[in-house]
DNA sequence: TATGAAATACTTCGCCC
DNA sequence: GGGCGAAGTATTTCATA
């Protein structure tokens, strides 16, 4: 029961190439501009620039070295929901929300709950500190959390073909 | 209402400049060695050593470009609650849903709902094929999927002192 | 986009603190 | 042990076509 492939990324012109070189930095963004052209059969300089212009067109926005939160203290991660109340000061909830660091993602979602958090904290005391600012966010009317028992894995990349 | 700050990680011991390092690398994965040498005021050699053991010790686990969805023609995003039935094939269950590739996190939670997991797909047509694919994965009774309207950020680093 | 050249950066080594 | 300086190698980056 496969759908057809659907639309080709009408955004801007990403040609194989580019997804080739898309993918491998995803995989590895610490790869040199020589070793990528070696994989892509292009010239270092040719490369430099495809990238170049990925960057300026939006397409690629930044490379971040993954961590393991663990590895850094960051024993508990958990997903909260956000049950707005009537009084909707979504700009001021997003500063609030911003405000913590904690607080890793943040969605805005269709739904009984308006917003939905991934944050990840020291322990299970940081967890409440945590559910307990929220909750004093005006416009927050209640928050649902689910404690995350495990990562199985986050920010795979690769598309469904 | 400000808890004492919790355990100071115990897990390796990562120095001032190692976690000075963490973030800079969180920020630009791709900075070169001479570069991070200026901000902290070491070497290069010693950063790049430095920087190999934090690779060697698990804490960096790799490093990645970050693409923007959307520019890729991944134009949904969505959050997906597996209630598992009682036969519980754990193993199964985390092959079949490794087996989509437009399953991004996946994560295993406490409460009504054994997993969740963030899956990004082209259109909402191929949002409900995912979701079809769910339901027929063996151990999967029910699926709750909330649809994320927009992504106000995802993957922030920085801890919460 | 490729080539070649100059500047920079990476990486290893011995040495020092 | 951890960091520094210097050396050789590789890479980046610019010119040019």
């Amino acid at each position: 029961m496969r759908r057809p492939v659907p639309a080709p990324a009408p955004e801007a012109d990403i040609d194989a190439v580019d997804q080739q070189l898309l993918t491998l930095l995803q995989t590895n963004g610490r790869a040199s501009y020589a070793e990528l052209a070696r994989q892509v059969g292009l010239s270092a300089p040719a490369v430099h620039e495809r990238v170049g212009k990925l960057e300026s067109a939006g397409v690629i926005t930044g490379y971040t070295a993954v961590v393991d939160p663990a590895a850094v203290g960051l024993g508990v991660t958990a997903l909260i929901g956000i049950i707005d109340s009537d009084e909707v000061d979504d700009v001021g909830m997003l500063e609030a929300m911003s405000d913590l660091p904690q607080v890793q993602d943040c969605w805005r979602t269709a739904g009984t709950e308006g917003y939905v958090l991934k944050v990840r904290v020291t322990d299970i005391p940081a967890l409440e500190d945590t559910i307990n600012a929220l909750n004093r966010v005006r416009g927050v009317s209640r928050t649902r959390t689910t404690v995350v028992l495990s990562t199985k894995w986050e920010g795979r990349h690769g598309r469904s073909e």
